[in-house]
RNA sequence: GCGGGCGUGGUGGAAUUGGUAGACACGCCGGCCUUAGGAGCCGGUGGGCGAAAGCCCUUGGGGGUUCGAGUCCCUUCGCCCGCACCA
């Protein structure tokens, strides 16, 4: 038949085709629509359905907007619509981490306000988030700045302050120099400051701390009920580390009142400790040594110990030091005297920061005795030479232990031990308490005051916030900035009314995100935190998603404001994120973007180039989203493509001024079905049509619990790519419903797209469609081609009937001519039949 | 050292429970259309042999289980990530 249409490629002068694709046409306008008629807000009233929370971490806004937040919030957004669209009421809020050190560092070096630079910010990014089309209910938009968010923020710290789980100590404590700022043991890394990267030192500070160890079982635990990555969940268990085992106490030689403890994982190797190690920081060290004739190397090994950069001291290669103490300390099991020493080896923050040393099966103890030729004893029997960690039979011990298995023997002498006192079982947690001080300005103030008489007062909850004031000297000088506003820090006492002095350090800035997914169930709350009806609507978040970089700190934080606020009877579920979600990074080049590097790809540009919607089609489409990804220009220009064949065919189908009855298919015309489609389907238009079923359900199962959008996006392009092929071969029918099929599957990567082509199709809003369901008939064939194999190598291939029983398909196969020449006269001593795949014949 | 993950064409990546390896896309080659094209459309593209039919090889290396292995098991090499003197 001859093709009397016009080809619009031929007259495509921008500006006069109506089948260009125009995407920065096509984008604002939709987004004006969804602004304006607030699609995306969700209310809290009860709802029949299902609800749905999806929740993308909230970003620090600094600056603007890079193409890692295109890529966390193009995956949050996919599946949130994929949620709306298949019915479900879908919650997708967004805020700002607003306080933080950075902004403050800015403000430092410009002597621009924190609260202006960050105001700047905010307003860039939600300019982004809204050119990108993301499908957020603004009318929740939040910043953990706002004293209408950080009055509550405050709350919740009186609130674990009055169940005893907020502490004030004075500690040895993480301190960077550079940023003049205490640290939590989480930002330190290798010893240095994970934001500037200096030297981190250890000061004795009076410090916030919240007690994040009395959870630490509950924290492991509750891992076994949530839906997280399995590495995420490794990372967590080994960052609060438990360890079984025994708290053995060794008595004073010079006084039998005075005892040491110290944890063991190995009491099984108590015949075999021969010294002592203490902690250069523990509290006895200085005491113990007083008087004796290591005094002045003992301190001087303790103050080396104390000015010495972490990153030195945790160097678990460099060679052992230490200095006796001159006492000893008699070891429970032998009654034998043992002597102390100091040794930087043994850390204060493990256990007691006291170690038993058993040199024989012991590493580090079996260095240490070589260094200071100390006796080394084998109580464990075992291949080969000292230190022997392994198991074995217990020698060199006791009558009642020696020969048996130490791990039986491990029990049996705790409760040895356990009988009088001498030991017993413990586990210990390599997770610390949280420490929450910071020396800074930029934060969310304590809210608590010191009275001369009353002492430490919290601020009455009436009285919140405790507005941080406006300052001019944002430096850090050892203290927080804050001391330095005189005005602010002179108040009176709410209990008694005298004078008293407000607390001057602020908050981390782990704390205001620690909850700020609560606040979004109900953010304009001015009487309380949150209505706890409005939690039972929305929480826990049923998908969060956010980077890999969290998995530790805020998701290990998060969960534990969560357990200590329902303890407090203020939620009733313990873990804040059923089912979790980190996507990878994007690279270039193979390597992380930067400025210094060069290799930067901005938003921005690519967004005015080729429209939002390539970007995050692209984005998508580059691999399995939580893989790092290398940006490739050229993969970004076929997503592109894509796009715009999707459009323009779409265009072209809709277009009135075309020939209906063009092309080879049945007769087109409506017969009654909805899409127009022709009753009784035949040639190319059953063969496309088919195809959309089984795109419908390709993408379904890809989304559907998966998160594979890539092989989603590339079954679209397949069906797509069945349009533009078959477009002279099917009816307008046909082409009509592939079209709004493939529009209305891509809607959720490129919501505008879609939603222009599958308007121009059908005249209806895509977004208020249900997603498509495949037609179960559709998705079988008549035939289907059977895989013929000879002892397991593929020989030929033959068209079945999807009826046929599996001895007929035998009987194809055999008759199959590669096969028969395969055969070739052998004797055939098995066939193996897959139904609907396959057939494999095993021959001698 | 401990824990987790990954090795597939020239490239990014596909391959529900073991069942046609290389979907989709990039790149490259050829063609069409065009005054032109950085627009659009069509065809080809893992390697080797062959005119073709077809045959052989191929998922980091080696071995095993199976009618059949990218997928399961053992072993080995390489890379990435987290923790790291944790007693």
């Amino acid at each position: 038949m001859a093709d009397h249409r016009q080809d619009p490629h031929r007259q495509n002068l921008p500006g006069q085709d109506p089948h260009r694709y125009d995407p920065q046409e096509i984008e604002p306008r939709w987004q004006a629509v969804w602004a304006k008629e607030k699609t995306w807000e969700v209310t809290n009233d009860p709802f029949d359905g299902k609800s749905s929370y999806i929740l993308v971490m909230l970003p620090y806004p600094s600056g603007e907007p890079h193409i890692g937040h295109l890529k966390v919030y193009t995956v949050g957004d996919a599946i949130a619509h994929f949620h709306r669209r298949r019915g479900e009421r879908v919650l997708n809020p967004m805020g700002y981490d607003a306080f933080g050190l950075p902004a403050e560092n800015h403000a430092i070096a410009t002597g621009v306000h924190p609260r202006d630079s960050t105001a700047a910010s905010i307003a860039a990014f939600r300019r982004q988030f809204r050119r990108w089309g993301v499908s957020i209910d603004w009318s929740r938009e939040l910043a953990t700045n706002d004293p209408a968010y950080y009055r509550w923020t405050q709350w919740i710290f009186l609130e674990l302050l009055r169940a005893g789980l907020a502490y004030k100590k004075e500690a040895a404590v993480n301190w960077c120099p550079v940023d003049a700022t205490v640290l939590a043991n989480e930002q330190v890394v290798n010893g240095r400051c994970e934001r500037c990267g200096a030297e981190v030192e250890t000061r004795q500070l009076d410090q916030w701390l919240f007690r994040t160890t009395a959870y630490a079982q509950r924290l492991l635990d509750d891992l076994d009920t949530i839906d997280w990555p399995e590495h995420v969940k490794t990372m967590q268990r080994n960052w609060i580390g438990r360890s079984e085992g025994a708290l053995v106490t060794f008595r004073s030689e010079d006084d039998p009142d005075v005892g040491y403890e110290v944890f063991t994982t190995r009491p099984d190797t108590l015949f075999g400790a021969t010294f002592f190690v203490m902690a250069p920081e523990h509290p006895d060290v200085l005491r113990l040594a007083a008087g004796g004739p290591h005094e002045a190397e003992v301190r001087e090994y303790v103050e080396r110990a104390h000015h010495a950069p972490n990153s030195e001291r945790s160097a678990a290669e460099r060679p052992k030091t230490g200095v006796p103490l001159g006492r000893n300390v008699i070891n429970p099991v032998n009654g034998e005297a043992i002597p102390i020493w100091v040794a930087d080896y043994v850390l204060i923050s493990y256990g007691t920061g006291a170690i038993m040393a058993v040199p024989g099966h012991d590493e580090r103890d079996h260095a240490f005795a070589e260094v200071y030729g100390l006796p080394i004893r084998r109580v464990i029997d075992g291949p080969g030479g000292l230190p022997y960690s392994g198991d074995g039979p217990l020698v060199n011990s006791h009558p009642d232990f020696d020969g048996l298995p130490n791990r039986e023997a491990l029990t049996r002498i705790i409760a040895w031990l356990a009988r009088d006192g001498r030991g017993e079982r413990s586990i210990n947690y390599r997770l610390r308490d949280w420490l929450v001080s910071r020396q800074r300005y930029w934060g969310c103030p304590i809210p608590v005051v010191y009275c001369e008489d009353c002492g430490l007062v919290p601020v009455p909850v009436d009285q919140l916030p405790v507005v941080l004031p406006d300052i001019e000297d944002y430096a850090p000088h050892g203290r927080s900035p804050l001391a330095a506003a005189e005005d602010w820090v002179a108040t009176t006492c709410p209990a008694c009314g005298g004078p008293a002095r407000r607390e001057t350090d602020t908050m981390d800035t782990f704390v205001d995100s620690s909850w700020y997914f609560l606040r979004y169930c109900d953010p304009h709350n001015d009487e309380a935190a949150w209505d706890p009806e409005a939690l039972r609507r929305w929480m826990p978040v049923d998908q969060y998603i956010g980077g890999i970089e969290h998995a530790i700190l805020h998701l290990m934080y998060a969960r534990f404001f969560t357990k200590a606020l329902a303890d407090l009877g203020h939620l009733d579920f313990q873990e804040p994120f059923s089912a979790l979600f980190t996507q990878g990074m994007i690279t270039r080049d193979g390597a992380k973007m930067s400025k210094s590097r060069g290799n930067v790809v901005s938003p921005g540009p690519l967004v005015e180039r080729y429209g939002v919607d390539t970007a995050r089609a692209y984005i998508l489409f580059i691999g399995p989203p939580d893989q790092d990804a290398d940006w490739s220009d050229e993969g970004l220009e076929g997503v592109h493509r894509f796009l715009g064949r999707l459009w323009r065919l779409s265009a072209e189908a809709a277009d009135p001024s075309r020939d209906e009855d063009s092309g080879g298919g049945a007769p087109g015309g409506d017969t009654g079905a909805r899409d127009g489609l022709p009753a009784e389907l035949a040639g190319a238009d059953l063969e496309l049509v088919r195809k959309a079923h089984w795109a419908i359900d390709k993408v379904t199962h890809d989304m559907d619990g998966r998160f594979a959008f890539n092989t989603a996006i590339a079954a679209v392009m397949e069906l797509t790519n069945d349009c533009s092929r078959l477009r002279d071969s099917v009816s307008g029918g046909a082409m009509r419903f592939a079209l709004e099929t493939a529009a209305s599957l891509v809607f959720p990567f490129a919501p505008h797209t879609a939603t222009d082509a599958f308007h121009l199709l059908t005249g209806r809003r895509v977004w208020e469609e249900p997603w498509p369901v495949a037609d179960e008939r559709m998705l079988e064939t008549d035939t289907f081609e059977l895989v013929c194999q000879v002892m397991g190598k593929l020989r030929d291939r033959v068209q079945a009937p999807s009826s046929a029983t599996p001895d007929e398909l035998e009987a194809l196969a055999l008759a199959a001519p590669n096969v028969r020449h395969h055969i070739d006269g052998r004797e055939i001593a098995k066939v193996v039949v897959v139904p609907g795949k396959l057939v494999n014949v095993v021959v001698r």
